[in-house]
DNA sequence: GTTGACCCTGACCGTGCGTCAGGGTTGAAG
DNA sequence: CTTCAACCCTGACGCACGGTCAGGGTCAAC
């Protein structure tokens, strides 16, 4: 008669596992001597040594039991569909180490190269670490609300810092970012951008738009006023225009 | 501001998994409303779509948080060893469908094909599918025990199967199995298969036969008397010319 | 008698959520 | 005003396969 170590040792595993497949009935439980110890018999070496080699050629525990006592038939069954899943667990294992492979850098953890490339631009040209950051942040987002827009915002990105202009506009509400709402710095600005924005109306304004204001709006006090501002001055234009159909914007994202 | 359904369904998740990540602390729990609902601004979006790119690529949940703010070395020194570890799962799941693969038939499960040939030809001479499947049985253990027997079991069963009366003798060991140990068929068989060791005493006698002595009592009461009475026999041959030196086979396997 | 090696049961831990239970909130429709 | 669907909340169990205590008996040898 063995005892439960030398029964697991025959058969290579540890003494818990036996316990294991006690609890889990895939070992009937043998009868106890006088002391309350386990004894087994040959047998059960059998059974477990049966049970081990399916259960290391990756056989759930559930399913050993049933395998076992298939007849030949269903066995091919089982097996095949066991070796389904394995495949199709190595398959998604392979899919992960693919991505893992492409997320080599820091950024392009989720953005493509080219958006990167302009995120480095804006830093060559002073741009704080924070804006940096609000801007990767916003094409996240705008990648899941909008895959197909990063070709333009990276056109347009480019065609702001190629004109000086733009740029020094750019760079100005880099720099209010940490003032006081009612900074005098940000009433100034917001008259430029207004200028600016008069230019080009219409230019963008999807309702996408609400998310990432919301986005700028939870970074910085003073651009959540800029905006907000600015949004009510081109709804004012827009109202004595047409009347309707611009109460969006302002609306938009509020709490 | 968002629900938590929305910020789930913007990151395409479900909604249990975001409380998950709320209760490992990889996404910090936002603001409730005035009716304790989460709310959530477009930052904890952003966050919780760089989680599900880690988390897609593989990354254990416990090593996102590091992961995501570690310096680009560092980084890159984790996604090699994530890397690392997926491989070994790989290798580990593909080793599991090498055996799989391996484990077509019935006995094949754990027995070499040349041992299954043996089995089939025992039921070919007519041998019950138990005695058959206790060989079975015996051999997988063997199989453990003393992993190099497999080719001297099969060339002696194979002489013993070409030998007519040794295979008698073998099926008439097999028709009293489900007999009474004191049936008088028992006592004649005993008798035979006396004569017969006489002749080939001392062909086998190691110690591993304990554990095979062990599993033919389990499963025939007659077979355990048989061997009781044959190595009772023989015992007494050995000591009335040796003295010593053959306690081991009569003592050896009892409880 | 004491020491070290075994044995027992019971229970928690980890992975990444799914799922159920039991109960409040909201918003639109009747 | 009620009702109903669709949300929201917390808490807890489940899964696969054991690892790893904790707390306490037993056996064999010295």
């Amino acid at each position: 008669m063995l005892t439960i170590s030398q029964l697991a040792a025959t058969a290579g595993v540890t003494v818990r596992t036996v316990r294991h497949y006690h609890q889990v009935g895939l070992l009937p439980e043998p009868e106890r001597d006088a002391s309350g110890y386990r004894r087994y018999g040959a047998q059960a070496a059998v059974d477990l040594i049966r049970i081990r080699t399916l259960a290391d050629a990756g056989v759930p525990l559930a399913r050993i039991d049933a395998v076992m006592h298939a007849e030949p038939a269903e066995f091919a069954a089982a097996m095949a569909d066991i070796d389904g899943e394995l495949r199709r667990r190595i398959d998604q294992l392979t899919e992960h180490r693919r991505r893992i492979a492409a997320l080599s850098g820091g950024e392009r953890l989720v953005l493509p190269a080219e958006v990167v490339a302009v995120l480095d631009r804006m830093r060559g040209l002073g741009v704080s670490e924070r804006t940096v950051r609000l801007e990767r942040d916003a094409r996240i987002l705008m990648q899941i609300l909008d895959p197909g827009s990063a070709p333009r915002w990276i056109r347009d990105k480019n065609a702001r810092f190629d004109d000086p202009a733009k740029t020094r506009l750019y760079l100005a509400c880099d720099e209010v970012i940490d003032c006081a709402p009612d900074d005098p710095r940000v009433g100034r600005l917001i008259d430029e951008l207004d200028a600016w924005q008069i230019e080009h109306e219409g230019d963008i304004s999807q309702p996408e738009l609400k998310v990432l204001d919301s986005l700028i709006a939870e970074s910085s006090p003073a651009w959540q006023r800029l905006i907000e501002v600015l949004n009510h001055r081109a709804e004012r234009r827009r109202t004595a225009v047409s009347g309707t159909a611009a109460r969006r914007r302002v609306a938009s994202f509020d709490p």
